[in-house]
Order: C-alpha cells, then structure tokens, then sequence
RNA sequence: GGGCGAUUAGCUCAGCGGGAGAGCAGCACCCUUACAAGGUGAAGGUCGCAGGUUCGAUCCCUGCAUCGCCCA
C-alpha cells in the first residue's frame, strides 16, 4: 500500500478554476479526435450545425449536452466514437444582421454590390461566428474540432451545387411560378420553418356581394379584407344547401367591379362564417389551391413591397396593405356592401427573421418535386430502419412525408449557395456545376451570352445533405465508408420535417442509405410559468450565466435530471442545476476525506480478497454494482435524467451519507472500497459531468491519462453479495428507527442513547450502530428494564423514560393494528385469494405474518411497561 | 379542426395494477474535525373531474375540464 500525496484541497469545488484547465488538457491531448477503425463499432453523431448567428440558450444545453454525454459514453465503452461539429450559414439571419450593420454606415446592400457585401458577410463570421463554439467548449462539450464543418465552406458547396445539378436532370428541381412565403420586410422567400403563426386580434369583416343579374346576392366572410380586390371567385361546399342553387351563377365584385363565378369546392368549411367564402388565389394557400382546381384567373393585388400592384383598382394602388384595408372597410361601408365587423382571434403568419406579416405571393421561383423523394424516407421509417425516440414522434414525421408538398428552394439573399443555373437572353436556362460547363451548354444550344440567377438555395438544403457531405461524399473516403450512416441524430422536435425527414430523403437518394438509424427528440425547455422561453418574451436564460455561477457540470446535470422521455417539456428550474452544485461539492468533500486517511490508498482497481470485506464494504459494493447496470441501461435508453438521479441518489444518499460514515470506524478495507468505488462513480458520472469527474478521478489512485478514455465500468467485476446487503440494509432501517426515537425522547444528537442488543449481535453490527446513532450498545440481558423492541430482526431495544416510551407504543400498536386490520380484510375477501395470482397472495400473507409478530412484540413491550413504575 | 403531451405535497417532478415518493421551500434539533453548498427528524397529498374494466386503479379504458406544443 503506498502512501499518496496529500495535496490540500480547498473545503469548496470551484468550478471556475478546474474546467478551463482540464478542457485546454483534452484539447492538448487530442482526446476528442478519431480516425475511422474499422476494427472497432462506430458511435456517430453529427452535430446539428447550430446558426452562425446562434447564441447558446438553454435550449442548446438541452440538446447538445445529450449528444456530448452520448458520445463520452460510447467512447468509453471503446467504441469508434466521434461527434463532427460545424456550423450552418444561416443565410436570411446572417444577412439580416449585416444588412442592418450596414444600415447603420448608412451603405444599402445593393450600394455596396454583390461581392464586396459577400466579403463583409464573411468578415462578420470571421469575427463573431466563433462564439457559439466558445459557449460549447465553456460547456465541456468535447466535438472532434479538427473535423470542424461550414454549411459554406468549399467541399461542402460543391456538396451542394452537385446535388442540385442532380435533381435538376432528374427533372426533380424545375422552375415555377407558384405561392410561396414572402418576407415583405427581409424582401425574400421564407421556408415554413420560418413563418411563425401567430394569434392576434382583429376582425371577421362580412361582406355582401352583389348577384351579377341583380336576382341575389351572396355574403362572405373574411379577416383579410384588401384581398377582395384580388377576388377572383366565391366558393361554396357543394353539399350546403344554402347556396346550392347558386353556384354557376356569378357575382360582381364591389369596388373592382369585376364579375367573378361562384363555384362548389369540398375545401371549403361550411360553419366558417357564412360558408360562402372569397377566393384570392394569388394571396391565400388554400384558396390557390382552389384557384388551381377551377382554373381561375390569379391577379396579384400585393406586391413584393406589401403594396397594392397595378392590378388592383387605381384608387388603391400603391397603398400600403394594412393602409388598403382601412381604404376598403371604408368604401364597402360607403357602399353599404358591408354588414358587420366581428371581433376575433385569428393566427396571423409572421417571419421569424424580421416579425413582418409574412404575404402568401405568386412567384417565378425554383422548386424540388419531393413525392419520389419522399416515399423511400417513409419506407425506412415504416420498416423500422429508423426509429424515433421517443416512439410518439415517429407520427409526426410520417404524416408530414404523407402530405408532401413541393418545396420552394430558392430564395432572394445573396449570402448562401448561389443557384447553378444561367439564363440566355432569352430566358433559356442552363443547369450547371460550373460557369464553364454553363457556357458550354449555352454554346451547344447557339447561345453566347448567359447571366446568373442571383437567387441562392434555401439553408435547409445545404443542411439536408449534413450526415453525408461532412464525411467527404460523393468521395469514397473511409469515414464514408465507416460512419455513415451515423448511428444517432439528436435535435428538436420543431425541426422534424424541415431538417429530420430531408435529411433522411437526400441521404437515400445520394448516400445510398439512411443517414442514422436513431432520431432522439429533446424536450422543449420552459419557464416555471410554463412558458415557451424564446427572447422576444423576455424570458431566455443565458446558460453561460449558469456557467459563471454554478458552473458547467452543475447546469448539464441539473438539466439532464429534468429531460424525460415521458414528457415533451422541460420547465426549467434553476434549483436543479444549485442541487447539481452542491451535489459536485459534496464528492468534492468525499475526496479531500479519502485524501486525508492516514493509510493512503491502494493502486486502482484494487480490493481486498472477499473475505476481508465488511458488512458495509459488500453492501456499497452491491449497490455499485446496481449502479452501474442501471446507468448503463438509462444511456442505452437515452434517459439521461434516470442516469443523473440514479448516480446522484448512490453518491450521495448511499455512498457519502452512509458508506463514508462507516468507515469512520477504521478498517483494512475501507481506503480500498472508497476509492475504488468514488473512481467507478466518477466514470459513470463522467458522460454527463465532465469536468469535476476527470479532476476528482485524477486525484484519486487511477489507470490512464485522462478519464475521457478510461474504460466503461463493468458490473461483473464488482462483487456483490447480495445476503450482505440486505442484512445491512435492515440494519440502516434499525439506525433509522432509533434515530426516529431519539428525535421522539428530545434528546440532541450530541447526548447519547442507550441501545441493548441482542448478545449474539456480532461485532460490526455493534459498531454500526453506535456509531450511526451516537449510542452506547449494550448486551440485553436484564430482566424487567423497561425497553422497546424496535427491530424484530436484529431485536435492538432502546433504553428510555417510561412516559416517553408508552406513548411511543400506542403511536406504534395503532399503526400496526391498522396494517393487520387491512391486510386481513384482504386476505379474508374470496374474491382477492381465488383471483389474485398466488405469488401476490402469498407474498401479501407473509407481509400480514410479519406486522403480526411485530404487535404483539409490542403488545407484549408495553404490557411489560405497564408493570413498573419507572423507566430507566 | 387534426395530432401529441401534461394534470400526484406550496414549487419542480419520480412512481404507472397490490402498503402514496424525492428534491426544494417551510418546521424542529444540530457549526458531530469531508462537506452549513452540510447532517438528523417530524409534518405536508380524497394522485384534475365523472364513469367503466378488475378481487383490487394514482397506474388500464371512455368521456369531460384545464394547460402546453406541433400541424392545418
């Protein structure tokens, strides 16, 4: 046995001070790279590339810090274990907040030109970009940098333009005109992801328009009422009886002046106002659609600055959109063609980027056909290759592939791919990898001149092909070749369709495969109002403030205890992430206490042949034992907050509150069973708590350079001994009792109860108990002494007043007089011991057989007491 | 309107067919030489409401209510 060294460690963990060293030590010893060994299992996770943009917010701990855990984990399991990080270009966001910057010089982006914009663009990134990675490694998340990826870096783009090229030829990307989001203040299209609908006030205007021959009139209902100018029907259900006899005819459209036709269209909801409604293809999806069935004329009334075009009467063009309502509403009331104006709740679509009332437009745009794309994403699912967890959202991404829809790729902001296509003077189009090929094509089709559409390709396409174009596709590269597919991808529920299901759609089509074979969904966080935590309420945490204050550790436990499959919210609650503090602080405690036996420690791994361990040493043993089956369980299940709770009940309430007392008494074993089982715990520990894992586990005897790569605790080489432990955990209940009793008779922990115990109680159970219950342990050998049996099984009594003990009794008898009163209720019910299985009725006799002996071991107590005067 | 989820102690949550649990807050007693960011103990709940299944329901089924998320 060797002595250690005995650095002094201070009464506090501090955070701030170990988790900068120790990540600069990984990072020096290049713990988190791996090249691809086929010789050993892969575990990858490809890192959602979070927003150049992007500020970590709880929600990132959230979902980043399982994926860090994850990947520890298998790591240490000896796996083949990486986690690629990189970042995503952001396109709308990050040119938002250059245009804004600019903005501020008083430069527009057009002013200063496509390049020399795209050059700042990039100077921004330079400068601000990396912060997020920073938050990350302040977070202890240990990605493999060097195989760092940019949504926009060379290979990547290539990624990109080949694939597009691809679909295009495969007649899966076409130019359309068709509606789309448009973002009237960011001046471009929007993806769905980005359209938020919001509830807002406003009105339900009632309109009547005129019959065309003067016979009828119909009235409809609508919350957008400037869009009747671009009214180019009235739909009606083709069941609805009211307006049966109408459809066919047609109407004249107030103001405009137009006659539109009324026409039957199943979409249309009956009890939705009066169930006639107006139809304005050009600025609403649902009545496109319908525009689309009957073959109607679309005017676009809305412009791309949300002003009213040309093609809206004269007197309302140029208006502002909100200015045209207030316009119309006033001169259908001068009509007298208005009827009423209804107060109501309504969802309004809003951009995200720039909180403008997003405006459904027609435009020229470029779309992806997504039906052959989709159906094989749905097969893999259907078939099981891939698998959502938890279970629930497995619907979730089925039904979006079911109702596919064509997907607008193209959108107005210079920052981002740019698309491969060329136009010739007349509008021919030229689909190319490169200018050259372009000029060669043109060249071939007796064009010589050709302009690049200014257009670049939506952020989720370049994200879509992540799992895969990060591994070096369409190259054969060995990470290919190992690591695709990867084996989990971890993100958030919102993102299912958008990013999930396209990435499952492209890695089939170009990787040849599914891009991972498990979808693990983290749970939204929340305040405690239960409130969605987003910055336009206010209420966001900034995690690195927890950080500073709690450190890293502290907030990845505290959030990890909270994650739950069973539930899709995490309401936040920062006395979670203080529990996780004290809890680093509390084995930082058990540490400098081992540190400072006077025997030293044992090397690692070491312990005592079976025969020298004692009652206590088996028992935590066993309970390691338990440990480490079930936290290996809970990651293999993804349930991270089982893993923390379980680790945090077994250090704390089992290892340091019973086990470190123990062996307070001093014994041979005891320096070897605390540090192995402190060195085990901190490996355990170690997927979720970094940090303070690696700097206790350091100090502590141990194998290997960083704790990063030690191995995975194997519970077969823990001895456990289960008899043992259940002694000793009958003999935690009797300390439990006493304790119980000594708080009944007012006595202070610092005076002494007298315990008599049965002569034939060995030794360390003697021990235990004093030590345990601040007691003097004596041999029950005298008749009369008033005394209270507190255990049936080890037969423990404590010596105490008479008053204060037949008080107690009473408590005691009424309690178990009521137990034996249920169980034989129970127990004397045919229906429960015909029909209940027999193991539970045996089991529920043998409960009854012991509340029994217990009684009238107390009846028999009291009645003893009752026979003297005095107590001693 | 459709889908998913939640409803258990003041707060945040476990438990999910056979004796209602934890942490925090509050209460009582303790600065016992690893730790007051600690220890010990007591108290606190007709497990949202109404039906049903079952010998037995916090747990399973149905309906309702309230809250939340997603989609339309």
């Amino acid at each position: 046995m060797q002595a250690q060294r005995r650095p002094e460690l201070s009464k506090t963990y501090d955070p701030a001070d170990v988790e900068p060293r120790r990540y600069r030590e990984w990072l020096e010893a290049g713990v988190f790279h791996e090249e691809p060994d086929p010789a050993r299992p892969p575990f990858i996770i490809s890192m959602p590339p979070p927003n150049i943009t992007g500020r970590a917010h709880l929600g990132t701990a959230s979902t980043y810090t399982p994926m860090d855990a994850l990947t520890r984990y298998h790591r240490m399991l000896g796996e083949n274990a990486d986690w690629i990080p990189g970042q995503d270009h952001a396109a709308i966001a990050t040119e938002a907040v250059v245009v804004r910057a600019l903005a501020n010089e008083g430069i527009s982006r057009e002013a200063l030109g496509r390049a020399r914009f795209i050059e700042r663009v990039w100077a921004w990134r330079e400068q601000y970009g990396g912060e997020i990675n920073e938050a990350f490694r302040q977070l202890g998340f240990g990605p493999d940098w060097a195989r760092e990826r940019f949504t926009l870096d060379e290979g990547l783009s290539s990624v990109v333009v080949k694939v597009f090229v691809a679909l295009y030829r495969e007649g899966l990307i076409y130019r359309g005109t068709r509606l789309i989001n448009w973002d009237p203040v960011s001046r471009s299209t929007l993806s769905d992801a980005e359209v938020e609908n919001v509830e807002r006030d406003g009105f339900l205007w009632y309109i009547r328009y005129p019959g065309a021959d003067g016979s009828f009139s119909v009235e409809v209902a609508t919350t957008r009422p400037e869009t009747m100018l671009g009214d180019s029907a009235v739909a009606v259900h083709p069941d609805d009886e009211r307006y049966r006899h109408l459809v066919g005819k047609e109407v004249l459209l107030p103001l405009a002046n137009r006659r539109i036709p009324i026409v039957a269209d199943e979409a249309v909801e009956r009890d939705f106002g009066t169930g006639a409604v107006k139809v304005t293809p050009a600025h609403d999806p649902l009545d496109n659609e319908i525009g689309e069935r009957h073959g109607l004329p679309m005017p676009s009334v809305i412009g791309f600055d949300a002003k009213m075009t040309a093609e809206a009467p004269a007197q309302y063009a140029g208006l502002d959109r909100f200015v045209a309502r207030e316009a119309v509403v006033r001169d259908l009331q001068a009509l007298g063609a208005l009827l009423k104006a209804e107060p109501r709740r309504h969802t309004v679509p809003v951009s995200s980027r720039s909180d403008a009332v997003v405006e459904p437009l027609l435009s020229l745009q470029w779309f992806c056909r997504m039906e052959s794309l989709a159906e094989p994403a749905l097969k893999a699912y259907r078939d099981g290759r891939i698998r959502f967890v938890p279970e629930r959202f497995g619907p979730t991404y089925e039904r979006w592939l079911a109702n596919i829809k064509d997907w607008n790729v193209s959108r107005q902001v210079w920052w981002g791919h740019q698309l491969p296509v060329w136009y010739g003077p007349n509008d021919e189009v030229f689909v190319a990898e490169s200018e050259a090929e372009a000029y060669e094509l043109a060249r071939q089709a007796g064009v010589s001149e050709l302009r690049r559409d200014p257009d670049t390709l939506d952020t989720w396409f370049s994200s879509g092909l992540w799992p895969f174009s990060i591994l070096g596709w369409p190259r054969k590269t060995p990470e290919l070749d190992h690591w695709y597919p990867n084996q989990v991808m971890i993100t958030a529920r919102e993102i299912i369709f958008l990013w999930v299901a396209r990435m499952v759609m492209f890695g089939l089509k170009f990787a040849g495969d599914i891009p991972f074979e498990t979808v693990f969904i983290t749970p939204l966080v929340f305040d405690l109002q239960g409130r969605k935590m987003s910055k336009s309420l206010g209420n966001a945490i900034d995690p690195m403030d927890l950080v500073a204050k709690y450190g890293a550790d502290a907030l990845r436990v505290g959030i990890a205890r909270q994650m739950r499959l069973e539930s899709q919210e995490l309401r936040f609650d920062e006395r979670f992430v203080e529990k996780a503090r004290d809890f680093n602080n509390k084995m930082w405690n058990a540490l400098r206490y081992i540190g400072s036996l006077p025997e030293g420690l044992p090397p690692a791994g070491t312990l005592p042949p079976a025969a020298e361990l004692s009652l206590s040493d088996r028992w935590i043993l066993t309970e390691l034992r338990g440990t480490v089956e079930q936290v290996t369980q809970a990651l293999n299940r993804f349930e991270m907050g089982v893993a923390a709770d379980v680790l945090l009940e077994f250090v704390w309430y089992g290892y340091c509150d019973w086990y470190l007392e123990a062996t307070k008494t001093p014994s041979k074993s005891r320096a070897a069973v605390l540090s192995y089982v402190l060195n085990t715990a901190m490996r355990l520990l170690h997927p979720l708590a970094p940090f303070i894992t690696e700097e206790i586990w350091q100090t502590l005897p141990h194998d290997g350079r960083t704790i990063v790569t030690a191995s995975w605790p194997d519970p077969s080489e823990i001895p456990a001994d289960e008899p043992a432990a259940a002694r000793y955990r009958r003999l935690m209940a009797v300390v439990g009792q006493a304790r119980d009793m000594r708080a009944q008779l007012g006595l202070t922990p610092r005076e002494k109860l007298t315990l008599e115990v049965p002569p034939a109680l060995d030794e360390e159970a003697r021990t235990l108990l004093a030590l345990h219950v601040h007691a003097d342990v004596t041999d029950a050998a005298r008749d009369g002494e008033p005394a209270m049996g507190r255990d049936p099984l080890a037969g423990v009594t404590v010596r105490a007043p008479a008053a204060l003990l037949r008080e107690r009794y009473r408590k005691e008898g009424a309690r178990l007089d009521n137990e034996v009163a249920r169980l034989e209720g129970k127990l004397g019910n045919s229906q429960f011991t015909s029909k209940a299985s027999p193991d539970v009725v045996a089991k529920e006799r043998e409960k009854l057989a012991g509340y029994e002996a217990e009684r009238a071991r107390v009846r028999a107590l009291l009645a003893g007491l009752n026979g003297t005067r005095n107590g001693g």
